[in-house]
DNA sequence: GTTGAGCGTT
């Protein structure tokens, strides 16, 4: 759903997408569009929400008409405090059909079944380069702290990263983030709730085989403590609160079992 | 009500 059509992708056939990362829940495209406007223009700003609960993801895709004005935005938004959070504005590296994108322009795969050698540059990672990357990493690095554990070697868990992005290997969407899968078709598959229904209990867990018992490292004695605290008065004291009078409870038939 | 690495919809 675009800001501006209804009805998917609008055109981006020379549109330059922009990835805006580290955005707040509440951020809407209403709200960068004004943003991203003042910088060039803005072809259409499209938000990924959930498709069960709605909210916004954190990152949105703004979609410039020209390169250079995409490259400004970049620039002069990328780091910009929006809504109390910093964003990260950069451009988008995979497209919506797994297309390249280089500079945010979609590029389409090329058949080199002909040309051998295109000799491109795959993606040399200058230490200049990460120096950059860097530094917006820090702004998110403070959060909770999810790498707090820090396991045994930061390489593994940046490894782990890297191939979930990287690497094709993991075509499903974990992205544990609570989202999970669609559980509602094994839900709706449950067994028959006949003979296992917990609800069907007494709900009073008066015949409970093993209540609270007070743990003996405190020092004091299970039996003095329930006197003291459970029982003052045994007559006075009503354990469900429905039989206070009656003189014979009928454990046995009570407990249904 | 919360969260926080990342790359997208009719």
């Amino acid at each position: 759903m675009s800001h501006f059509g209804r009805s998917g992708p609008p055109d981006i056939r020379d549109t330059y997408s922009l990835l805006v990362l580290n955005i707040t829940f509440r951020t809407t495209a209403d709200d960068l569009f004004p943003l991203f406007d003042k910088y060039g223009k803005v072809v259409d700003v499209f938000i990924p929400r959930d498709r069960r609960t709605g909210d916004s993801r954190g990152f949105a895709f703004v979609r410039y008409k020209y390169q250079d004005e995409a490259q400004k935005a970049v620039e002069k938004l990328d780091g910009r405090v929006v809504d109390g959070r910093e964003i990260m504005v950069q451009f988008a590296k995979y497209g919506p059909n797994a297309e390249r994108i280089h500079k945010g322009k979609i590029m389409e795969p090329v058949y080199k079944s002909k040309g051998r050698s295109k000799s491109r540059s795959p993606r040399p990672r200058y230490k200049d380069d990460n120096r950059d990357r860097d530094q917006r990493r820090r702004s998110r690095s403070r959060s909770r702290g999810r790498e707090r554990e820090s396991r045994r070697g930061k390489d593994k868990d940046r490894d782990y990263r890297h191939r979930s992005r990287s690497r094709s290997l993991s075509p499903d969407y974990h992205k544990d983030r609570g989202r999970g899968r669609y559980d509602d078709d094994r839900r709706s598959r449950s067994r028959s709730y006949g003979s296992a229904s917990p609800a069907r209990r007494s709900p009073s867990p008066r015949r409970s085989p093993s209540p609270r018992r007070t743990p003996p490292s405190r020092g004091a004695s299970p039996d003095a403590l329930k006197h003291k605290d459970r029982s003052p008065t045994p007559k006075s004291v009503s354990p469900r609160g429905r039989h206070v009078d009656s003189r014979s409870p009928s454990p046995r038939s009570d407990a249904d079992e």
